[in-house]
DNA sequence: TGTACATCAGTGAACGCGCGTTCACTGATGTAC
DNA sequence: TGTACATCAGTGAACGCGCGTTCACTGATGTAC
């Protein structure tokens, strides 16, 4: 990062960078536009030059977060193939992983209150993101007999908020949420039973 | 509400019910004391008469929550008795209408980012709630087999997961949160296939 | 019933502060010739 | 290679604002006698 002279260089990134850290360890709500830029080395005034403003600043974070999101999950889908059961097992393992590798981009992609419609660039994203996750529910639910099979929306859906609910309530360092389980083993025992109750794995493993 | 005159009558009441709707209209971290003060026809220094300041607002309104929260769960753990299947399906339901009807108490309780240690009083209550599905889940596990029945502990967190997943991704009204189903269905459904992947309902049901 | 007095909930002014945003500017960089 | 000039990223001062918190105060209420 070469930051010396009156020039930064890369100031956007840097900023969006100095955004990730403040929420990760403030919150999406806890810090100003003027904290960012200081973090960054900058005066605030100079961050209008790339950012219309602190929304605008959280919704690139939450991009690039989107963005890394679905290469993860799309990864974890491909290495689970041919098995339409590991690549679904995979994507959740993915979600999980991503939640605690990058906090900054989870917290500003899903707790930071922005609205992802207002956004066409972040709709588009995070709608590959989602889409990744359909699939591989989609791919599962071929070996459910038809008759008796739920849609795939329905249980992409499902692992989606076992997903989210596993890390909001299991993963934050906050003192006083007590861990019952390491959230890795909570998901995938979760997600264990859940696809037992579905047929798609046997009854007594 | 007698609100005339000098005295406010109730106003440490009035300025929790004055923060819990700016909680739910602006989030936990979206208003100020000031706020919440005028909202509640008195001057911001009136707040220091009942509370310590901002965050011990918040505090109260997660308390009150918690309360209601553990009645409700209480309520609904009761009224499924004796069966440890409905009792424990309906305080899955109590929790998703929790959420729905007490939105501003939800949020303190559980995207505030409030440390529920910190205060004694909140813990108290807080495990009190908790205790009440760990219960529930507890009485069920009775029914499994006890060469392959998992910890109590774990399928509480599994369902508590799974609740709060529902309700942070399904439920907010956020523009741009396409449900793809209604919430109660989803979980409902959800807590069907895993029951069933428990082998605590029949699988052709 | 009336009066004196203690209590204490809420006032309003004041404080220092950091915020977001604007603006004319400055000075580093790159390019044309 | 050198020079003139255009570009534009970042500066720093300024603005009006609302914040949280403190303080001496005021005036309503309740109670003792």
């Amino acid at each position: 990062m070469p930051k010396r002279g009156y020039h930064h260089g890369n100031l956007k990134q840097a900023l969006v960078d100095a955004t990730l850290s403040l929420i990760e360890s403030k919150g999406p709500q806890g810090f100003t536009l003027s904290e960012a830029a200081k973090a960054a080395g900058v005066t605030p005034a100079a961050v209008y030059r790339h950012f219309q403003g602190r929304e605008d600043l959280i919704a690139e974070c939450a991009r690039q977060g989107y963005e890394i999101f679905a290469d993860l999950m799309e990864y974890a889908y491909e290495k689970g193939r041919p098995s339409a059961l590991s690549s679904f097992e995979a994507t959740g393992r993915a979600y999980l992983a991503f939640a605690r590798k990058y906090p900054g981009h989870y917290m500003a992609m899903f707790e930071s209150g922005l609205s992802i419609n207002a956004n066409p660039e972040l709709a588009r994203v995070a709608s590959r993101a989602s889409g990744i996750l359909e699939k591989a529910a989609s791919d599962l639910s071929q070996h459910i007999p038809p008759e008796k099979r739920p849609p795939a929306a329905m249980f992409s859906a499902h692992i989606w908020a076992l997903c989210h609910g596993v890390v909001e309530l299991y993963t934050r360092g906050d003192p006083g949420a007590r861990a019952p389980f390491p959230p890795e083993d909570l998901l995938e025992s979760g997600i264990g039973i859940y696809l037992r109750g579905l047929g798609l794995i046997p009854q007594d493993s």
